[in-house]
Parts: C-alpha cells; structure tokens; sequence
DNA sequence: CCTCCGCTGAAAACCACTTTCAAATGAGTT
DNA sequence: AACTCATTTGAAAGTGGTTTTCAGCGGAGG
C-alpha cells in the first residue's frame, strides 16, 4: 500500500504533472537541500550549492525553493531577521528564537494546539495555519 | 496614588526626558492614532493625517510611530502581507488572520500563555516576548 | 538531429521601509 | 521681541531582500 513519502519522488511526480523539466540545477539544489536539517537561507543554500556546481546562480536556488514550497516539501520561515529561513517540511512545530544568537529551538505541545482550535472554533474561525514564536534568551547565552 | 497612564503624558514625559520637542506635526499624528482602534498601516495613518494637515508627509508618520514604539505606547506587528501595523498598546494578546478579507480577530487565553512558559522552562530559555498568529478564514468568509 | 518550450543566470525592477540633508521650527536665553 | 541653535521636517535618495525580466541554453519527445 506504499504511496511514497520520498520527497524526491513527490517533487518528480509534481514536476512531471505541471510540464516541468528535470535539471542538474534541480537535482543538485534540492539534493543539497534535503540533506541538511538546519533552517537555511538562501545564500547558505546557494553556498553549499555552489561548491558542486559553481555556475548556479542564487535566482535558481530561489526558484527551486519556491518549487518546493509549492509542493509542499519546504517551509519559510521569518523570524524577523531580515532574510527569510527554509526548513524541510515534516511533522508540524513551533519555534523558540533566541535574541542574543539566533539558535533556534522547535517545541511542539499538543495542548496549546488543542486550545489553538477551541479559541478558533469559538469565534467560527476556520484554521488554515498558524505561527507561534517565542523569542527570548537560550540557555547557552543566559551564562553569556 | 495616581502614577499617570494617559498615553499623551507617557509621550511627553518621554520627550522632554530625551530632549525632544513638541511639534504640532507629533501632536497630530499621535492623536490621531490613539484615536483609532484599528491595526493602521502608515499609509492609513498618512491618510487620516492629513485630512488635517496635508502637508505632514510619510516619513514624519513614520517616525513618531518609531517613537511610538520606542516610548512603549504602540505595537507593530507583521502579519505577512508586507506592509507593518500598528496598534496602540495595551493588554497583551495575540491574533487571527483572515487570509481572505484580512480582518483581524484578538485573542488572549491564560491556559496558552502558561503552556508557553512550561515549554519554555523545559529548556531554560528565558522568554522575552512572543508571536502567536492564526491564519484562516474567518466566520463571514466562509459563507462567501 | 530537430523543434519546442521550459529553464537558467545576470541584471534590472520592486517595494517597504530607512537614512540623508538642507531648510524650518521649538524653546530656552538675552 | 530678538537671538541662538539643536531638534524636526519633508523630499529625495539609499537599502536590502527578494522578485521579475529577458536573451540564450538545454531537456526531452518526435
Ligand atoms: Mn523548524
Ligand atoms: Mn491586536
Ligand atoms: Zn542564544
Ligand atoms: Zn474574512
């Protein structure tokens, strides 16, 4: 019964349902993408990108990006910092941002979410998404 | 025991704390927007401004809501659509977002707030503030 | 091979601020 | 009231992170 959940198989299928090609920029972009698991920027990406095929070009990290946005493979993200932050899209979280430097915490608790929804359903508000950060001061840098 | 909460006093203690001076331009433009009671884009601010001094411009609005801030006396938030709000501070609460007609609803609940210090301790990150946004469709959007 | 149409990279455009700068103006001091 | 001068103001220019444009490139079906 395996429907694949290989994210290169959803992006090949989507690619090939809306007349997309398959590229080496492509396959190089997204390779290097699914194979961190930190929140990236695009000139990050665009680096590590860079060290295989040099020629790549920062709108094409920004075009496969937006690509696997679309099909549902990548989150962005912006905490406020200017540049925007693309994760791989998996199991749903929040995130906690420290102030001081810039590591990023995810959390998930069911009950906030639960309580998210009984908030919602209150005023007959349909959730379609949402956003909880909290930004603050780490650990680490609480012991400067 | 009157330790005085008027917002035009907060502001004025601040600018002769910080010796600054009165304009009829701040004048304005704050009252204005303590007038309001809605999440005002500068523009909007612009807009309303100058229906009583047309010769106040842009960046004027801009700067005495940067003031706004700084004094403690406005919020600004970022919903995703671009362009900032402001709103006069006040209670703490957090917001939901129709992606359809835009309209903003309010919320405040405890059990959500205390949740996030839980989580927060848990990794003894101190929080200094947070971003709790749903997106969805609200209750007039969804009967089209 | 051919041909078509999507793809790519450099450069230009966009857009919401944010800063600069010369002239105007509060507000103490004569 | 006149003088002084640091703060304000508004127009214009600058910023920075995208986002779009466009001419040439290249994947892939015929
Ligand atoms: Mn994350
Ligand atoms: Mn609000
Ligand atoms: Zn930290
Ligand atoms: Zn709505």
């Amino acid at each position: 019964m395996a429907h694949t959940q290989d994210p290169m198989e959803v992006l090949n299928r989507y690619l090939d349902e809306h007349g997309m090609k398959h590229t080496r920029q492509r396959e190089i972009i997204v390779g290097e993408f699914l194979k961190s698991n930190k929140h990236l920027q695009i000139e990050e990406l665009l680096n590590q990108v860079k060290k295989i095929e040099p020629s790549i070009g920062y709108v094409t990290v920004y075009r496969t990006l937006m690509l696997l946005k679309e099909c549902g493979l990548a989150h962005q993200r912006h905490f406020g910092d200017g540049k925007s932050l693309f994760e791989k899209a998996g199991d749903h979280h929040d995130h906690m941002i420290c102030i001081k430097c810039g590591s990023i915490n995810e959390f998930e608790d069911d009950r906030i979410e639960k309580l998210q929804e009984q908030v919602a359903k209150r005023i007959n508000f349909k959730i379609v998404s949402h956003r909880h950060e909290i930004y603050g001061c780490c650990s680490r840098c609480q012991n400067e």
